[in-house]
DNA sequence: CGCCCGGTTGAAGCTCTTCAACTAGTGTGG
DNA sequence: CCACACTAGTTGAAGAGCTTCAACCGGGCG
């Protein structure tokens, strides 16, 4: 169970992406249905790699994806996590830049794939489908902007802590019992945007608390709102 | 003059809006056209609130627009600065949330208006426009994934740096010769994301270095190049 | 005239990073 | 199968960088 305070809060950072399908009319459903093939990926698998030219959308059906940017410095910023239901990739296949960023899997993951082709074509003769993409593409900017002032000016043990909360919200669409977040050090500093070793002093804290309980790269939360209330106002 | 790299810097901040325009039909132009009607607007005045439902898309003609986000504990986020050309308010006329940020006029600021319901009407009986809009909000995400680095783990003097070259291509189209940046400590405290005293601290040693020339609020980069120079590799 | 806000500077202190050392897993090749 | 190499995880100590608090100047406005 997770209090409206927590959800809410989560709200702020994580996309909408049900509004991608939503009031689809059914022949439309149908051709996307009838486009996309499954592609299926190990923990570390790379989807996409930064630098390559866009080759279409994903749809991720199980497991999760992590978005990593690396900057011409080698400054890594892991951006994202998708979770079942999100689509990714659409923004390259529209622009058709080289990627700015990876999609790595993380755990066994399952996706829907749809050529660029096949997703333009979708999108130029079902404007419904269209339009859906420019709400949740604008959707998107908001969370943007709360991520942004999130990485400005809070305390890496506040930061720590809306990530975690994030993450377990990822992990818990994964439906294993009790959730778990399964996430390197490294991956959490790169997501939280510090590093490794203030992101552990952080963890430990939390620990000590009584917060989490922490095994090796298995982190789970042990009462989402005491984590919620240890954050203060954002 | 602007040298390249220094231009190949800006344009990782910066949206494309001349996109929004792009290869449309002469019957889309006209009807774009005819459903705006021009607003004009004093330094400081408030365009849009934070908080209040959209009214409707502007298109900027002239001056610069600052979009500031005031997060819950009362924290100041400047977003971005909007120049001659760029749409904005386009999101919220999309999802119709509530405003989650305020517009802001710099200068005189003279804007074309479009209402949300002509702006539906438009995107529903125009594809090509719908597509463009598209394609240019996916162009956004690219920035946003820089903005969030840029943010993280560099140096406040970094972050000034490539703040005012950014502040100085943005009034460079005020058209005033030589460019000048007209911007008060606090607000370019909130652009950079750090206190007034940092800034302040951190313009001063620009100016002892001789980069910058600053009287009051209105601040002269001396030589881009050079800034561009002293930032290293981000 | 006094007040408030913007701009600036100094001093103190805290937060986070850096560097270093050590332990614990994990995979590879002899 | 074990030696080893490598990465992940953890902790401590030192120090850099940024914030906070405080004080001061100056200009615009009621």
């Amino acid at each position: 169970m997770m209090s409206d305070q927590v959800a809410s809060l989560i709200d702020l950072f994580v996309f909408k992406h049900q509004r991608v399908l939503e009031g689809l009319p059914q022949p439309t459903l149908h051709v996307i249905d009838s486009c996309s093939n499954r592609r299926r990926f190990q923990n570390g698998d790379l989807i996409f790699k930064q630098g390559d030219s866009p080759k279409g959308v994903f749809i991720l059906k199980s497991g999760l994806v992590k978005i990593v940017y690396t900057s011409p410095a080698g400054q890594r910023t892991l951006v994202y996590i998708y979770k079942p239901g999100d689509w990714f990739g659409y923004r390259q296949a529209l622009t058709m830049d080289n990627n700015q960023i990876s999609a790595i899997a993380i755990e066994k993951v399952e996706v829907d794939f749809i050529s660029n082709d096949d997703f333009i074509k979708l999108i130029e003769e079902h404007p419904k489908f269209s339009h859906n993409l420019l709400v949740t593409l604008s959707h998107e900017f908001t969370i943007w902007v709360k991520r942004l002032s999130l990485f400005t000016r809070l305390s890496v043990k506040t930061r720590l802590a809306i990530c975690l909360l994030i993450l377990h919200e990822r992990f818990k669409s994964l439906g294993q019992e009790p959730t778990v977040i399964l996430f390197s050090r490294p991956d959490l500093a790169d997501f939280i945007g510090v590093t490794i070793e203030s992101t552990v002093r952080a963890l430990s804290e939390f620990k000590a608390q009584g917060l989490v309980a922490v095994r090796g790269r298995s982190i789970r939360i042990k009462d989402t709102q005491a984590l919620y209330d240890s954050i203060g106002e954002v």
